[in-house]
Parts: C-alpha cells; structure tokens; sequence
DNA sequence: CTCATATCTGTTAAAAAATAACATTATCTA
DNA sequence: TAGATAATGTTATTTTTTAACAGATATGAG
C-alpha cells in the first residue's frame, strides 16, 4: 500500500466517504488512478467501491453474514413478547434472528432492563440505551457473531435470569426444540436451568423441522410466539402440552 | 414502502448484497424499477448503492469508534507490532484504537493465533478467519463496545496469556500508563497479571498526559511501541528504565 | 360510476462512469 | 546507465446510470 493509499483510507475512515472526482483533484493524479487505488482497497477489505466513490468496509458485521435479518413476521412475533416483558427485570435474550429483531425494538423501547445475552449483535444493538448490557464471555463461533463454550456455560450459572428468550433451529409439538450447533445447545440448557419463565419466539415453518440438537423438551417451555402459518395438528399439539401458544 | 421494496430490503439483509439485473428478473419488473426502489432505499438510509446493485447500510455504532479510526500513524504503529507475535500463540488485545487497527491487520495475515479481547470491534474483526477468538464477558461500556467489570477480570484470571497488547489514554515516561475507566484499569491489572510480556502500543502524542487512573507502572511493561515524534526527554527516561523502545 | 389527478412503471435517448488496452513516465536494480 | 518492472496517464469502447416522457394503474371526490 502507498502514500496515497494509506491517506486515501484515512479520508475514507475520517469522512465515512470518499469521491473519485474529489480525490483526483486532491491528489492531482488521474482518476483512473484513483479507481485503481479503490480497487485495491476493495480487494483487501479496506472499503467498499459505491457509485463514484467508496466507503469504509462495514466494521461490525460482515457482508457475507447469513443474517437473515427483521422480516415482516420476525417483527410480528418480536412485538407480541415485547408485551410480556416486564421493566426492571433481567431477560436473557439467546442468539437468534428472531431475538435479534426483539433486541431492535426494545432499543427504540428504551425500557429499564437487564438483557443478559451471549450474541454481538444484540449487545451491539442495545449499545447505548438506557438497557443494562451483560454479553457473555466464551469463545466466538466462525458461523455467526455469538459466543458459546464451557467458559460461557460456567460464566452463565453463576446468573439468575427472570426470562429466557430464544429461538431455534428447528422444533416438533412433540419432541422439543432443537438448533444445529452442540455447544449453543449446551449453553441453552444451561440458560433454561437458571431461569424462572422460558418463552421460545421462532417462525412457523420451523415446525416439523429437526436440527442435530435438541435442547429443550416441549415441557421445559412456558411459552411459544409464532406466527399464524402454523399447522393445525402442531396447535392442537402444544395446547395439550398446557402451553401457552400465541399466533400473531 | 411498497411491497417489492420490502422484500427487496430482506433479500438485502439475507444476503448483504443484490444485483439490479437479478431482481428486475426476479420481481418481473424493468430494471429502471428497481433502481428507483434502491434509490428510495439509500435516501431512507437502509442501502448503499453500488456498481449494479446495492448493499445494506452499514450500521454505524459508536462515534468514539469511528472518530479515531486506522490512521497512518497507527498502522505504523501496529505493523511494528505484526513482527513480534508468534505463531500459535495466545495474545490479549485490549480495547483500544491502535489495538483495532491491528486486530485488522491479523484479518488480513490470517496467522494461527488465539486472539483474548475485551472489545466488540475487534472480536468482529476477526470473525471467521484462522484465528480462534476468545470475547472476555462482562457489562458493555456506554461509552465504547467493549466490556469491563468484576466479572469480566474474574473471567480473566483463570486464562494464561503469552503476550498481552494494549493502548492507553495517558503515558508518563517516569510514572506510568493511564486509563480513564476505572473498571477497565482494574481490569488490565489482571490481564497483566496473567501474562507472560506486556506491550503498549501508542501515539506518541499520549505522553505527557495523564489519565484518571494508573494501570501499570513503567516497569511493568516490557515494550513500547510508538511513533516518530516521541520527544528526546521521553525516549532517554524510557531508555533509562531499560525498556525495549521501538520507534516507527 | 366517471372523470380528474396523482402515482407508478416502462421505454428510449443521452449522459456519465467504468473498463480495457495501450502509451508514457517513473522507479528500481544490477 | 541500461534494461526491466511498476505506476500512471490517455484514449476508445463498453457498460451503467440518468432524465424525460409516455402509457398504465391506482386513488378519490363528486
């Protein structure tokens, strides 16, 4: 990288955003020269090329993050537990998209709480508020942006949490719910042991779905927020398990 | 917002990118339609246009975070640095700027290493590369993404660290090296505690200033690596305490 | 219901931007 | 210094974007 590179990203990093015709003229060079730079810095990850220009590479989430992100039904179902939600309370919100969304909403909420959470983008979502923020230390997976492990599992008993919020990767009104990873599952049990109320929040069209793990018995769940896709033999199902089901 | 942009705005979370040409086939609409909707998009301030498409609008977290961001000195600065970590080992980079911009440079060298970290940011930074990353858990800070308290130091003491790196707000060449958190100079008193070497890396514009708290004492610290405009005081009263001093 | 109005979409031509290819200049090294 | 290598500039071509307008669709008041 040279002079001009390093100073080009300095700009790009001071000012968020960089112009090709701008910097020409900055620099007194071609643009063409300037679109090679960018190039450059693109194909190190140093900045995004936009239209005629550049900005910094995203920070905290990577682009190639399979995130799928607040979709119309996630933030139904985030909306319905919103109200269960009691303030001054201390509420474990587990890694997930679904969770994810909650956490948005109750940034804008800006309720008196404790969110206890083992995700970086929930702690990230909630940075700022008035909320009390505790992530749980551990090891990062290479999957998503959260934290799971022995130490994260020890790190967490040592906790009473009032509500645990999670989603999962798959779920049967028989069987229980499940997600696709064995140490999230281990740390889930774990979460479920110190908390007094556990209310799964997860879409629909997990049901029927079994992932490598299951981490809870439909019995441990007090109760399920999904939305109204849900089939009639699975609702049928987990009103005889004496569960609370709430269809948005 | 109408529907196709809706949708068009998921697809863009799901997937961190899309291509006008995919989508107009996609929604089966002309792509002069689509880019309208990615102009809608970018003027609400949830995309960035690119070449043939967009991509979501990089959520922007902490303003101490982006003021002070990679500046030539710091690269500088951290590429000294680059040198004196050695494969496979086990290193703490504490939270700070400096510490950032090299957290970015091991992005990029993808080297074996076990990366310890208080900080959000540079936990992200690493994300899905080699390099395994261990997040200390603990309160998130208001003022910056990183995570202090009791419990994040007890989580700490149970690691051993070959080298640990860190910056600080404030550097005095006879008395020491300051922070302005309290929290967080309790919390790399431990780290130092546990660790085998100790390097601060610096501007050379923090000496001389005094922060609220003292963290470690001159001879606590095995190097100091800083820039070229150190002063000819600092350096002899360094060199003195038999420090090793690398100037960049 | 109907007409008028506003909104949305598609089409085209013109403008702007990006690229590739080659020419020129600068830099390095033996 | 000569020769090689890398960086930059220039130009023509291709691609992308825009603006402007025309047609289609939706909206709403009377």
């Amino acid at each position: 990288m040279n002079q001009r590179q390093q100073e080009l990203l300095d700009r790009l990093n001071r000012t968020g955003k960089i112009l090709i015709e701008e910097e020409a003229e900055h620099f007194s060079v071609a643009p063409m020269t300037i679109r090679r730079d960018l190039r450059f810095l693109e194909k190190n990850g140093l900045a995004v090329q936009t239209k005629n220009g550049a900005i910094p590479k995203p920070k905290i989430y990577a682009a190639p993050l399979n995130m799928a992100e607040d979709s119309a039904i996630k933030r139904k179902i985030a909306t319905k537990l919103l109200e269960m939600i009691e303030p001054l309370s201390t509420v474990m919100l587990s890694t997930g998209t679904t969770t994810l969304t909650l956490a948005r909403l109750l940034a804008q909420q800006n309720l008196p709480l404790t969110i206890i959470t083992n995700s970086i983008p929930i702690a990230s979502a909630l940075f700022q508020t008035r909320i009390k923020v505790i992530l749980i230390g551990g090891e990062l997976r290479t999957t998503s942006l959260d934290l799971v492990g022995p130490a994260a599992e020890k790190y967490l008993s040592e906790y009473h949490i009032d509500l645990l919020v999670t989603g999962c990767d798959g779920a049967d009104a028989e069987e229980g719910f499940y997600t696709s990873d064995l140490n999230l599952a281990n740390l889930e049990k774990m979460s479920a042991k110190v908390s007094d109320k556990v209310i799964v929040i997860t879409e629909s069209r997990k049901f029927g779905k079994k992932a490598l793990v299951k981490f809870a018995e439909i019995g441990d769940v007090d109760a399920i927020i999904t939305d109204n896709r849900l089939k009639t033999i699975d609702r049928e199902l987990l009103n005889r398990h004496g569960i609370e089901l709430y269809i948005t």
